[in-house]
DNA sequence: ACAATTATATACCGAACGGTATATAATTAG
DNA sequence: CTAATTATATACCGTTCGGTATATAATTGT
């Protein structure tokens, strides 16, 4: 669609992750979206309404593609693999929405980027502590350290796909989710 | 120090590092500190000068201790070990610099923040690549991949930094290191 | 066809932004 | 003790900020 509304997403979604959400406008938007910004308003609000309609339209599919991924079928090895290739391949197809996210996953606590993200995080926080904790039933080692394990396994996510976003880590795709994984894995058996 | 310049560089490390650069006024900064605008703008010229003085005044430091400890003394992993050490000692002395020090990092790339923060951590980059440049010379197996290595392992302290600053880790240190290290060790020899 | 609704634009608002011209205290040097 | 320098404040600048009152096109339902 080339709709205005969607057109405001997308160039939304470009400039905040090019420049940051503080940073951008609401002047600069409209004019890169080609409207003038009473539509902004009209379609969503506030310029914060633009962000948080940015996050909730990519949410969905992310905790789809992450609660699917995420099953568990008494092998963790297998589940975490899974995972790991999922967001894998959704940063790839993805990323300058997953770009945007970690930029205000990591701002200030208390700012409004952070704030504005927090909820899809912890949502994905909770799909994968729910994994661990369904593998904890087979792994008695690991019981009560799910939330640990949950936002340790993220945080590495997170960290390879930074790196990969800045090309600092080639793509080579299976491999690097199998280094991951296994280092992960290794880190929790050791 | 309680001077007027010291306490605007601290005032404003922790709303920089609270609310995000661009979040914080200058108006807000020079009334926290209890001075007026014109005394900012004596002592930093800019509120970009000021973020510049902010960085300056902490990177001696941390890079002499990133220095010191990243000395390669042909035990790699012992090495690494004290640089992980020195990095999570560092953040836990100096927490509201650290977690304002991520979240430029992780800003966009042509962000106001990030590009200011850009060449600390390229600093540290190199100095970090320089250790594997050196174990190259004793392991054949790391030879020409010294950025890569550079690149993960500052990545993954990070994480681990931003989940301790976060509270989503608990701070038993030298568990945490010894699982980082040796973690980060099966990653590459594996 | 026409009324109601949806979508878009012009022109503007007060407030906050980063920054400064100018004056005056406080300190220091000779 | 005075002259120069350093440090701080009052009051203001032009610009941009997010947001809106109002009018008018375009579309839709009947």
């Amino acid at each position: 669609m080339t709709d205005n509304r969607s057109q405001l997403l997308t160039v939304a979604t470009h400039l905040f992750a090019t420049h940051g959400y503080d940073a951008v406008g609401v002047q600069q938007i409209v004019e890169a979206a080609g409207v003038t910004k009473p539509t902004l308003y009209y379609y969503f609000e506030s310029k914060q309404g633009l962000l948080a309609a940015i996050i909730l339209e990519h949410a969905e599919l992310l905790l789809a593609i992450v609660q699917n991924a995420a099953a568990y079928d008494h092998d963790i090895t297998r589940s975490i693999t899974e995972l790991v290739t999922a967001y894998f391949n959704y940063a790839q197809q993805n990323p300058v929405f997953y770009r945007m996210m970690l930029a205000m996953w990591f701002s200030p606590p208390s700012s409004e980027p952070h704030l504005n993200i927090a909820d899809l995080q912890h949502q994905q926080f909770l799909i994968i502590e729910s994994l661990f904790k369904q593998a904890a039933t087979d792994h008695g080692n690991m019981r009560n350290r799910h939330a640990q394990y949950a936002a340790t396994l993220k945080g590495l996510i997170d960290t390879y796909i930074a790196l990969y976003l800045q090309g600092l880590v080639v793509n080579d795709n299976p491999e690097l989710v199998y280094r991951l994984t296994h280092q992960f894995m290794h880190g929790i058996f050791s």
